[in-house]
RNA sequence: CGGGCUGUAGCUCAGCUUGGUAGAGCGCUUGGUUCGGGACCAAGAGGUCGCAGGUUCAAAUCCUGUCAGCCCGACCA
């Protein structure tokens, strides 16, 4: 069964690309080095997580807009951390035209452009700059907007949907007349992406700010959710920052209080990615195939009608019918989107039917119902959970009557234990460490091979002295980063730094990381 | 930019050492039997062997050049 896909135990890195692949969620472009082409299925995914997080933000106060893909060279060395920060991978723009040359197309280099333009890795630049044109007093504050669109970083190597050239993602972009009211935003943002990430996605995440050097260029500090993947790697899964003035003040972004003195705005952003499907597949999926979590599957049921011929497929295909009027007539709900239950009726009658439920567990869809000869006769169905896969998630003989019902519940039941399970899994997963020993053993070097069929790591918590050196000396020597300094109930706990003997102040986390 | 590897059917690859009619599995098409956990049988379609040049009676195979891709390292909020 399931031979398509690497087992997880033997090779974690390369299940996860059988995963992406054999579900028919993406592929590399064809020509186009470290980009991808989101298919019907995983577009379907994306899809539903805009849903999800775009009623969040409109929720919070947000509107949507859209800002150019190209922003002029000097914008963006206007604030200097984030040229600095996004220099080495800014992809740009010299030329509007191609010539014909003895049938062969080459660019036109009398088209040069007088100034290029960098194709956005992320719009700060650009929308502070029509900010300026916005904001003249107090009274157009806040200015609470987010933008649906791509983004190109030239990243050297990629990986489907966790690094890719070019990816998808929302950015939220906005400003405030108050530091206290900006910063409240940040807070009010990362605990959106936390709800999204727990409740849709149910996975699990740390929230809490980044160090100084992990922070975002051009910030005045970095809040972050983090992830453990089944690996025990980390994930950022999305980040919220507090942007200060710099951005104000690099574009000359001011307003009139109500004291008709003249201010510099405050600014936030955020933004999470298509890699959050990466995340979403590292946290539940199995050597089967995909786990979706209900709140974001495309197809919340499959139901299967059984047969050997049409005689008896014709009851089985009624049934199945009825079954699915029924399940997309239950009342409509805030954990369903407000959307009716999404069913499909799989009549490959051409395939065996164990093929057809390895196809639907390898696609992740959350229940699927078979309804065969045997089910008519009684009046009844047999219902599959995809959290458990094979025959052990499989319940034979639910009665048809009130399924719809049954079913309902049991999506509401996988997508708490999915989570549950996620949970479970990171507290296993999660150790303090005390002494460098302790530490050291946690870390171990691994080359690729070691890396291929390992343990799962460990998110470690452990005292640090707070300087960005002691931090780059465990990234060289542990391949261990900062994940975060996860924010903690009541006052932290200091110590001593188990690196230096310096004080520290919180325990922090450490991972590897995606 | 360093180090390594690979280009043969839609996909994964064998064949190359030792030159002699282009192969397998999967997938696809058609027919039949199956079919409550990834079926089987039969028939069939499908390839300028990355490209160019050379050696040879004869090149997927040997030689030279070239192009493309992959992996590792450097890079990565």
């Amino acid at each position: 069964m399931a031979e398509k896909i690497t087992p997880r135990a033997k090779n974690y890195p390369q299940w996860y690309l059988d995963i992406v692949k054999e579900a028919g969620l993406a592929q590399n472009a064809e020509g186009v080095k470290g980009c991808m082409v989101i298919k019907p299925t995983g577009y379907a995914l994306w899809e539903k997580m805009q849903r999800g997080l775009d009623k969040l933000f409109k929720d919070t106060g947000h509107v949507n807009a859209y800002f150019p893909l190209f922003i002029p060279k000097s914008y963006f060395q206007k604030e200097e951390q984030m040229a600095e920060g996004f220099a080495k991978e800014c992809a740009v723009v010299t030329h509007y035209r191609l010539r014909s040359v003895d049938g062969r197309i080459e660019v036109d280099p009398a088209a040069r452009l007088e100034e290029e333009l960098i194709v956005r890795p992320t719009s700060e630049t650009i929308i502070w700059r029509t900010y300026k044109d916005w904001i003249q007093s107090y009274r157009d504050l806040p200015l609470l907007i987010n933008q649906w669109a791509n983004v190109v970083r030239w990243e050297m190597r990629t990986r489907l949907f966790l690094r890719t050239t070019e990816f998808l993602w929302q950015e939220g972009h906005t400003a405030h007349a108050t530091q206290k009211e900006a910063e409240a935003e940040t807070h009010t943002m990362v605990r959106v992406y936390q709800k999204f990430a727990e409740e849709f996605m149910a996975m699990p995440v740390l929230v809490g700010p980044k160090t100084d050097g992990q922070k975002f260029p051009g910030a005045v500090y970095t809040l972050c959710i983090e992830a453990m993947m089944q690996d025990g790697k980390a994930l950022q899964a999305g980040t919220s920052h507090f942007l200060g003035q710099n951005f104000a003040k690099a574009f000359d972004v001011t307003f009139k209080n109500e004291k008709n003195q003249e201010e510099y705005a405050w600014a936030t952003s955020w933004g999470v990615s298509t890699r959050l499907i990466g995340g979403l597949i590292m946290t539940h999926s199995d050597d089967n195939g995909l786990v979706i979590p209900p709140r974001l599957a495309p197809t919340h049921v499959v139901i299967c009608p059984l047969g050997r011929n049409d005689a008896e497929r014709g009851p089985s295909i009624t049934a199945a019918e009825q079954l699915a009027a029924e399940l997309r007539a239950l009342p409509r709900d805030e954990f369903f989107g407000y959307e009716p239950i999404a069913v499909k009726i799989d009549t490959m009658f051409d395939k065996q039917p164990g093929f057809r439920y390895a196809e639907h567990e390898l696609r992740g869809v959350p229940v699927r119902v078979e309804i065969g000869p045997k089910d008519i006769e009684k009046a009844a169905c047999a219902v599959a959970r995809r959290d458990v896969p094979g025959k052990e998630g499989k319940q034979f003989g639910v009665p048809l009557t009130g399924a719809a019902a049954h079913i309902e519940k049991l999506l509401r039941d996988i997508q708490k234990g999915l989570y549950d399970r996620a949970l479970a899994f990171r507290q296993r997963q999660t150790v303090t460490a005390n002494t460098l020993d302790e530490f050291k053993a946690l870390f171990p070097a691994r080359d690729e091979k070691d890396e291929a069929g390992a343990e799962p790591l460990k998110f470690v918590y452990a005292h640090w002295d707070g300087t960005r050196e002691t931090e780059d000396m465990v990234q060289k020597e542990y391949k261990a980063t900062i994940r975060c300094l996860p924010f903690v109930e009541g006052t932290p706990e200091p110590g001593t730094c188990i690196f230096t003997g310096k004080p520290s102040t919180q325990r922090v986390v450490f991972a590897r990381a995606y």
